[in-house]
DNA sequence: GTTGGCACTCGCTAGAATCGAGTGCCAAGA
DNA sequence: TCTTGGCACTCGATTCTAGCGAGTGCCAAC
């Protein structure tokens, strides 16, 4: 994150106290609002002991430099997508959740159990709930996963499915075909070998050995490939909770239709959250996204890090005029939890490792 | 409502042909277009060789009768509740989908493969591109299901995975937590135990044989209780698609709010389609349903059927005003191929296998 | 029973009048 | 130079009225 508030007036665009002031209740006011909101306004909710004029004289001010917009002449101010990035940049940090909100929290990782996927999922009902607007989790991919057991078990005369329970809690399966047929002996040889090898590793770094049986080793190295496969599993996927959410957020049908659209092509919104989270930001505003069907929304991401790795992501989608600090304490609150319940899963109790090389 | 109709008619409600043609005019035009139909509509778009005089008195007695409604005087009509449901009642019984819907249909089911989750998911995917409504895939429950095989694997000291693998397919997996830990030896014989007893037979009909270790008996009877849990799975879990394409179908943005709330509570959508199919019924129109906040909505719903047991469902929700004729032709099409690929892999290639006693 | 004719209803749209929140500007004061 | 109260002005929103026209209900004639 760029741009720390420093008050230094060298930087060109560093806006002085007082318009910092203005702008920031302009924003604050238009958030909860949601009408542009006039100079009147914003004398009465600051501090500042000033007159509605030059509230004014400052608003001429902010809107040259971008920050605020007016719909129409004669109308009160909006902020501009600079002028929320300002006003995200200004929070504090360390935004705490309510009290309650923590509470629902709480509960909801103590109660959780049962598979990764399942509790995902609900996660991102819960960080819709938190916060009113949809919600996105993107499952960790197992790329710093290792294996800690394989299973090849048959399904009929033409396939079987290879199970891979990892460390970090994940059962991942993938059906195969076995083309001449297997017995439950081979399949059984043939996990060994696979377990032999891959045990304790990372998915995907597998050399396959070869045995004399030409067979079995089209199996192996088949199952090889579907675990290496599997590394990158949850690339594709994601959970998506909240989405009648959008159509509170937003009153003009067109724009519920189009969220909506995005929200259901998984592959869009998980490299939308990536994109965010690679360039560093923890929200990425209207056009700061470059997604045209998002204009008017903002995106609120934090990542679920295994071992220091960023694997993961939540996210939040809402209107650009979405209550920042909560929802940013929402989405960290969760994606902490959900970091821990992996590192708890990985390191299985002892928290705090860090990766091997 | 009873209606002392004086007709010639001896049934009760039966439309002569002419008020037939009209009402079914009435509603194809307004499913189409979206607006009130007026008497000249008609009788330009029947064959009746009739004045639009004549029409509009028919059109006030089928008001009366409770086909038709005008939001206002001056207005056109539209159809009721009871309206669409004469139609759809009138219905060709065997709807044809399109060409290139066949197409759709057809390269989807031939190419899908991998699991079933997936497999229902993208299913529902397909159902809806081809309505351009919200689709939702109800997964049978695996009540008619054996099982073909049951592993248990250690995840970590406490925990460890039963995976089932079923007769129709579908794999399962629960995670157990075992108190004491258990070592790998242990679980193979529980496993082992279990599935002597279980293979081949249905999922909850099991009785456990004790052993004399007590330890082992604990771990057989808690692996038992999970897969007669697995036998009610997806009673809750249901794949809905599609859901932006509510944001299209009605432009009330409170409407679209209301039902993707709904389609978000996966038992209420459940137990929407139960009630339906119990009811011999195919569609659902407006109240007939009884679920207020769809009162706008029609629900086509087509069982989805393994060893000629009605296990799950596919199901479209759209206005009531939807094309009827196209929506239950996919529905139809989609469930038939579903059934069929479940019935294919329970049979395993050989189809039309009747379920043993 | 059907039809053309006709008066009537009533939502919709356009245009005019009004309102008022909020602005931009300015001249006076600190 | 900055601040402030005052004031004219702008322009969307609201209200009202008038007129249009799609569509009806009714009726007398066929």
């Amino acid at each position: 994150m760029a741009s720390a508030s420093h008050n230094d007036k060298t930087d060109k665009d560093a806006l002085d106290p007082r318009k910092a002031a203005i702008l920031e209740a302009v924003v604050s006011e238009y958030i909860s609002a949601a009408q542009p909101v006039g100079s009147a306004t914003v004398a009465a909710a600051t501090e500042l002991e000033v007159s509605a004029a030059t509230i004014r004289s400052e608003m001429v001010a902010l809107e040259k430099e971008g920050y605020l917009t007016q719909p129409h002449t004669s109308a009160g101010r909006i902020p501009t997508d600079k002028g929320y990035r300002h006003f995200v940049d200004q929070l504090a940090p360390t935004g705490t959740l309510g009290k309650p909100e923590q509470q629902k929290v709480a509960t909801f990782f103590d109660q959780v159990h049962g598979e990764m996927e399942e509790m995902m999922a609900r996660a991102s009902g819960l960080l819709s709930e938190l916060t009113s607007y949809a919600a996105v989790v993107v499952p960790p991919s197992h790329e710093a996963a290792t294996v800690r057991s394989i299973q090849i078990v048959s399904i009929d005369d033409e396939r079987a499915v290879v199970i891979a329970i990892l460390s970090d809690g994940a059962i991942e399966k993938r059906i195969i075909s076995v083309d001449g047929g297997a017995e439950a002996a081979t399949l059984a040889v043939a996990a060994t070998l696979l377990s032999d090898e891959a045990v304790g590793k990372p998915l995907g770094a597998l050399s396959v050995t070869a045995t004399n049986n030409p067979r079995l080793d089209a199996l192996v190295s088949l199952g090889a490939r579907v675990l290496s496969e599997m590394a990158s599993s949850g690339d594709e996927r994601v959970f998506v909770g909240g989405g009648a959410k959008v159509a509170q957020a937003f009153d003009a049908v067109e724009t519920v239709r189009s969220v909506l659209t995005i929200l259901e092509r998984q592959l869009v919104v998980v490299s939308l959250l990536r994109d965010v989270l690679h360039r560093g930001l923890s929200v990425a505003i209207g056009s700061e996204h470059g997604y045209e069907p998002l204009a008017s929304c903002a995106v609120v991401v934090a990542p679920v890090t295994v071992d220091g790795e960023e694997l993961g992501a939540v996210g939040i989608l809402g209107p650009t005029r979405m209550h920042y600090p909560e929802t940013l304490a929402a989405a960290n609150a969760v994606s902490k939890r959900l970091s821990d319940k992996l590192a708890g899963r990985s390191g299985q109790k002892r928290k705090g490792r860090h990766a091997r090389s």
